[in-house]
DNA sequence: ATGTCGATACTTTATCGA
């Protein structure tokens, strides 16, 4: 079972790059960030085409999260439980039908919290919460979950390319990642981390100043593992062709592989 | 020296968000 995460920055101006990259990797399973578009314009045949099915919240402009699978998907829950104010698409979750290698995914838009003086970084660290909450509460039915997404979290300074100059950003401020720990310290595993030691590997480099081909990138893209899943893993590794391509996305994709059983 | 991208609208350029 291959299970990867991307945020793609609009699916429809990524629609050819997301078709190649799932046509090369072949993921069971693909959680998508940034669709950018409701559910209701989501190009949802384009994909259909090459034998997935789709789970999607969307809205206008905007965030925006989908659940592609070759599995059927069942159970889906499209927002973020905890504050029934909060219309941001940024939330989906589901379980992947797929016999004894059955898994619940989510679809994770953390919100990015910038600029840390204004009202998005408390949404940011209330969401934070919010997760950490629903977290916990998945972990109670000692099932394998994949909480995969753009966490707009840099876990620690090896994880990106400047720790001073960032050391003040929404994204590295010690709220944020003390937040991300607690996600950890219930139970869960950062995929990528946990089979790889090195520092300087990324899942995102902006679009300015070059910052792809000067390597200037972070690494904001995460797969968290309950046990059940954990205990399941295989590999894990960030495939950065994708962003090297004509039209890429600013991210790239992070992928898992978990055992049937174990 | 400067060099982004995508979506949107009282659109063809400015604004917002990232």
């Amino acid at each position: 079972m291959k299970i990867a995460t991307w945020n793609v920055n609009s699916i429809k101006a990524r629609l050819a790059n997301v078709r190649a990259w799932l046509g090369d990797a072949v993921p069971d399973v693909a959680l998508l960030q940034e669709t950018k578009t409701v559910a209701e314009a989501f190009p949802a045949s384009e994909f259909e085409e090459l034998g997935y099915n789709l789970a999607v919240a969307g809205q206008k402009s905007y965030n925006g999260v989908a659940i592609l699978s070759k599995h059927p998907i069942e159970d889906v829950v499209d927002r973020l439980p905890g504050d029934e104010g909060d219309d941001q698409a940024r939330y989906i979750e589901g379980w992947i039908d797929a016999g004894a290698a059955g898994i619940r995914v989510a679809s994770i838009y953390l919100p990015n919290g910038n600029p840390t003086d204004s009202p998005k970084y408390p949404y940011k660290l209330a969401w934070m919460d919010r997760l950490g909450a629903h977290a916990r509460a998945l972990l109670a039915q000692e099932e394998p979950v994949i909480l995969g997404g753009d966490y707009n979290v840099v876990p620690a300074d090896g994880d990106v390319y400047d720790p001073a100059g960032w050391a003040d950003d929404a994204l590295c401020r010690p709220e944020t990642r003390a937040r991300f720990r607690a996600l950890v310290h219930l139970g869960y595993t950062d995929a990528f981390r946990a089979l790889h030691r090195e520092g300087g590997r990324y899942s995102f480099w902006d679009y300015q100043r070059r910052a792809f081909e000067a390597d200037r990138g972070l690494r904001i893209d995460h797969l968290l593992l309950s046990p059940q899943a954990a205990d399941r893993l295989e590999a894990c590794d960030i495939d950065p062709v994708p962003r090297g391509w004509a039209k890429a996305s600013d991210h790239t994709p992070v992928w898992c592989v978990l055992s049937a059983q174990i």
